[in-house]
Formats: structure tokens, sequence, C-alpha cells
DNA sequence: AATGAATGAGATTTCATTCAT
DNA sequence: AATGAATGAAATCTCATTCAT
């Protein structure tokens, strides 16, 4: 593995190649005003000044500022799975499942801070039907964790009391990354791979690491 | 302890004291609101239809709208650090410190979902020195796990990379718990805080669960 | 019978009474503006600046431009209503029942020419639930010709070939009257309520007038 | 007279000759959404659509949308003034000319109800100079209601007050048919125009119907 | 402390129209 | 002759806030 920037690249050319450019601008203005202020924050005029544009030109593109919310977070969710499916096929991704889902999604999650952390804050602004489609693709990626977890507690490799909740910890431990992690701070990529690989590893490892002393 | 509630009640007594009625009954409607919909997606109007008021009356207890959520935050936050005091008196805690924290930690965010949500959600709609204000509580409660955790890395009782970042994973972890938790679901709160606890202990906890087969 | 304004006025007493003033500029401003300009080529904005207020105001005592209208024709539709029973107990109004209708109509029509105009141009313009409401008193009002028709004809003082058809043909010709009528112009209201009412007494007229020679 | 539906197609043929397939489905579809939901109602994305173009493309046609009403109200009194010249030629025409314009009218308003009604619903919707056009048109076409009855009225066939209110009187009863005729329904062409035949003959008849009793 | 009405700004969206391709 | 994208203006309606009562 040479870059990690491999990680997201690879998926986005799938989805990015048919639009045409202004679309693909106000996509990227819109990604960052909603990541930065909010969806509900931000006016279609402040994206279509981020553009260049007059606000009415937006809507050659998108047909209301709720598509252009959705089209973002579905375009992010079928590039994760997309990126995930990618990983498979990446020889020098770790072997054990685990490692290997934790390595991809910290990877993953870095490199699109921004789609990330809409996909989270976003989805109460999504109106019913479009938060339906979301969020079935958030649990269907979330399941390939559950399932890594309930196959390795059963070979015996981890134990977890519940693999549903075991998965929400360790994606919320995972996903909370990018919201403090900045670009040239003091932790590099690889060092916080190192360290939230190691907590996530030991959180399910199969051992009484104390001895519990009850808990309510 | 006979009663989980108690950890936040404790604290509520000293905020919900102040004010009168119709001030109360507006911050109750406010959380409500801005936790389901977001801050910028609330209107005075709603917020005033809630309480069954005009959207002029709402003035007479809070200044303007960001003043309203500043209240909520701060409260709060104050609220969190009162119960957390409160907490230490409490005889039935657990006796290590980092089972205290986690235990005091999900009680407190399962009980007060809303106000933390909130917390959590709209610290980019406060304006720059509310935020200044709101966040240097935030760390100060987060310096208490910290805290814990430097002090039982430096002891041997755990093995932590990074206090600061252990502290953001292992916070992330906790708060995410009130998105999906669900009353009358079928996990009950002790049975959470046993899994989360367990997860925590192990994570933080001083020795090789695998053998590490790198991780990038 | 003094003044020919009675004829309306009496009606208008009951509907206007509730409102404030506000309301009803804007009742007025929009009739005016609808009457002249249509609907659908009045702005708010117009309205707002023909009563001498912003455009948010208006939303303080209409919901929606399409209830301005809505107002507009049912209070219409209903001042018409109870004007015709006032008149009912004029005792200076024609004995015979259709002089009665006709020389009511014109009156009325040619005293609320904005409203009668409204009422038949922008029926199109209501959203489908307003629609029936107002159709449904409309046809009320036509029904009372149509009886009127039905039972002189019965009784052989008029002849009548369809009575829903004459009822039409003769509504139409005396809501013609408005789309022409001048204050002030070359004929005076009694003229053309003699010249009509002439009209309108003969084509219903129990005999042969010409003979007819075939119409196809 | 074979056919009922002559009255209108002959003239017909004069103007749609003119302009090409694309600009005839644009007057097509402008034709029938005006006449629906009213010129200011309509737009031109509308129009576009149902002609299954672009927006754009509509401006290779008519210079503006003022311009397309403008067409359509023009076309509609040339088309109107030739046909009555067609009409004078035709052999099954009812001598007396009363009855001839009647029918001839009664025939072309319902055979273009679209066209009518545009041409009285949105006169006030063109622009002064167009308006002065199609008004003069108009004018002229009720001119030759108004010669017939003057003449007719001199010769004492028939007895109207004033020769101009009885045309609009007149032209309002019969124009009102389009706006509740529907093909296929109970009434049949030829008995809506036997009974509205019989009533204009009646209404100029020279007679006294009833002894009239002062109308106010 | 609450109301009802107003303001002035601004929200999303639509419009007629233009123009390079 | 048509497209697709853009403009600049304007549409309806909502917003936070104010204020006389």
């Amino acid at each position: 593995m040479t870059d990690t920037s491999t990680v997201a690249d690879t998926a986005a050319k799938t989805s990015e190649s048919k639009g045409n450019k202004t679309a693909r601008r106000v996509r990227a203005a819109a990604l960052s005003l909603f990541a930065r202020h909010g969806y509900a924050a931000v006016s279609m005029r402040q994206i279509a000044t981020a553009v260049g544009v007059q606000p009415g030109a937006l809507y050659n593109h998108f047909p209301t500022k709720q598509d252009l919310l959705k089209d973002l977070m579905l375009t992010h969710m079928q590039d994760l799975h997309a990126a995930w499916r990618s990983w498979q096929d990446d020889a020098a991704r770790p072997s054990d499942p685990l490692d290997s889902f934790v390595t991809f999604h910290i990877r993953y999650h870095l490199e699109r801070a921004e789609e990330v952390f809409i996909a989270y804050m976003e989805l109460r602004n999504l109106e019913p039907e479009n938060f339906r489609e979301i969020e079935e693709t958030r649990q269907k990626y979330e399941a390939i964790l559950t399932e890594i977890l309930a196959a390795g507690s059963a070979a015996g490799r981890y134990e977890v009391k519940d693999a549903r909740v075991t998965t929400r910890a360790i994606i919320a431990m995972l996903t909370g990354i990018p919201t403090w992690y900045r670009e040239g701070g003091s932790l590099s990529r690889p060092t916080i791979e190192t360290i939230y690989l190691d907590m996530v590893r030991k959180s399910v490892a199969p051992m009484r690491c104390h001895t519990p002393e009850g808990g309510g």
C-alpha cells in the first residue's frame, strides 16, 4: 500500500464521471457549506455565490435543495460501498477482517470528512422517503461490521456480547475521528490508525481484563 | 443506589429552579424541537406554537433565538458538571475511576438524551463568543476522563497510547448511545451499561490481545 | 325603494362586521386588483403596496394568496345570497318572480361589478376543494332562477324549452352587463334595467314571435 | 348543409397553412393551456413541455409570450371573420339575417370553444397596442349583429330599444354556451341551437309580451 | 406577561428570455 | 431549429424581531 488516498479515490471515478462541470461545482460547494454550517443554515444563494452563478441556475442541475442534499448523501453512501468493494481486492489490506474494516473505515472517513459529517448530521433533514433510501444503505454498510463481529465471535476470535451494539459502539468511535482531526496537526493519520485499531481490537478481545465490579 | 434516574435529577433541581413557568416551558419546547429538527430548522413560531403562546411572548424570556440555544447548552453543561460532582458523593458508584466515569456518563446521557444531542449537534450554530464559553466547559468535562486515563496509565492500570485521543474515542463511543437507544426497546439500560463498560475497560486494558499484524 | 344601492348594502354589514381594518383593506385592494388584472397576474407585493404595508404583513390576515381569492369569492357568494333574502322582504320589488329576479340581479351586479367579475373569471384559479365550495353556492343561486322558470313554465306564464339552459342564457346575458357598463356613461342604470328586463321577459314569453324557418 | 363542423373548418385552412409544424404545435399547446389555466398562469416552460421541446425553442417561432397570445387572438378573430364571409356563401344558411347570425355564431363558438374563451378572458392581458388591434376586429364582428338589429328594427321586423346594448346582450348570451357545453352531454348541438335561436328571436320580437310593471 | 400586527430581510423557487453550441 | 445552461428579476411565503396595547 503505497498511498493512503487510494481508498476513496477508486470509487470516485465511478459516480463523478457523468456529471457536467457546473453540477460538480454545485455539489462541491454544497458539500463544503453543508458540512460547515449545516443544511438548514445554508441558503441556495450562498451555494450559488460559492459556485459563481445566479441562484436560479442551480435549478438546472438539482430540482430542489432537498434533492441536492439527497444527492450528496446517496453519492457518498454509494461511493463508500464501492470503495469497500475495491478494498476487498486490495492485496495490501490487513488479513484479519476486523483490522481490515477498521483500517478501511478510518482511511475512508479521513479522506471524505465532509461527506461523512453530512451523512451523520443531516439525516434528520431528509424527507421521509429519502431518509429511508439513505438509511438502508447505511445499515447495509454497518451490517458488514456486524457480520465480521458475529462470525469472529462464533469462531471465538472475538468476544462480543451483542454484535449490533458493538457495531454501533465501534462505528461511533471511529466516525468521531474527523470531527477533531486536523490535517497537519500533531497526529499523523497512521498514528491515529494505530491507536484506534489497537483500541478496537482490545475492546472485542476474548478475555477478562478487569474484575468487573457490577455496573448498575 | 435504588433508582438509575438519580444521576441527572440531582443536578436538575439547581437549574430548573430559576425561571418562571413560561420560561421553563419555552426551554422544554425548544429543547425537544431543536433535538428533533435542529436549531436552524426550527422557527421561533414553532416554539411559540408548542408552548401555546404567540411568538412575541418568547422575547419576554429570551432576548434572541441564539440566547435560547446558548441557555439550553450552557444549562446542560452546568447540569452535567453538577451531576458529576454529586456523583462523587454517591456511595454506590464504582470504585474504579474509569468505571465510575463511564457508568455516570452513560446514565446521564440516557436520561438527558435531547440535551446531549443538542450539545453535540448545535455547536456550530453558536456565535463565536457563545461557542467559546460552551466549548470550555465541554473540554473541562472531557478533561476529567483524560486525567483518569492519564493517571491510570501512569499507574499501569491502563494502557493508552494518547490519553486525549483515547478520551475522544471513548466519549464518541458512549455519546453515540442515545442516537439509537429507544426506551422500551429490546435492550435495558443496565444491559447497555454492561456492554459498553466492558468494551471500554478492555479497550484500555494493559495487555496485548491479538498479535498485531500491521495496519498500514 | 328610495336608493338603488340598498340591494347590496344590506348584506354587506353582515360579512364585513368582524374583520379588522387591515384585513378589510387587503380584501378591498385585492378585489380591485384581481378584477382589473386577474388573480394570476397580481402579486402579493402589488396588493401590499396598494394597502401600504409590507408583503409579509398580508400573511397575518390571509394564510395564502389562494385563501385571499377564496375569501373574496365566498364572501361575494354569501353576500349575494344574503342580499337575495333581504330582497324578498323588500316591498318595492316587482311582483312577478322573473321580473323580481332580473331586477335584483342587474342591480346587485352593477353595484358589485368587481366581485361579480372575479366570481366569473377566477373560478379556474381556485384549487379543487375551494372550487367545489364556491361552485356549490353558485349553483344554488342559479337554481333560484331555474325554479322560477320551471314554475312559471308549468303555470303557462312562460314558455321555456329547458329551464336550466334558459337559466344559463339569462344569467350570461345579465352578467355580461358589468363588463361594458361604465358609471356616468350614456346609459343610466334604470335604462339598462328596462332594456334587459324587456328582453328577458320576451325571450321566455309564451308565444311564437316569428315563423321559425329552420335552424340546422 | 351536411355537417355542422363546416362553419369553422372552411376558415381554418387559411390560418393553419402559415407556419411550420412546430409553430403549429406551439400554438395548439398554448391555446389549450391558456384556455384552461389562463395566460398569466401558464409558463413558457409548460408550453414547451406540452410541445415536447425545450423552452428556448419556442423563441424560434414567437418572439415573446405576449406575441404568442396576440397571435392566437388575432388568428382567431381573422378566422372568425373569414368564416363569417364563407357563411355568406353557404346556401343552406337561414334566410333571416338574425337567424343566420345566431346560427353561425353558435356553431362557430362551439367548434372553437378554446379560441373563443381566450378571446374573451385574455383581453386584459394584451398590451395596449395589441389590445387595440384585437378589440377593433371584435367590434367589427359585433357591428355585424348591431347592423342586422338596426336594419331589422327600422324595418319593423324587430323591436329593440338600443341596438348596441341588444347586441351585447345577445352576444353575451350566446358566447356563454361553450362555458357549460360538454361534448357528449345530454344536449345535442342542434337542440342548443334551437333553444337559443328561439330565445333570441323572441327577445327582439316586435310585441309586448307582458304588461311591464315598472322596474325601479 | 402576553397579544396581534407590523417590519425588513431573506428563504426557495419560478419566470421570460438569451445565447453559445 | 433545437438544446442546455445561464441570467436577472420576481414570485410566494417565512423569518427573527419589535412594539403598542
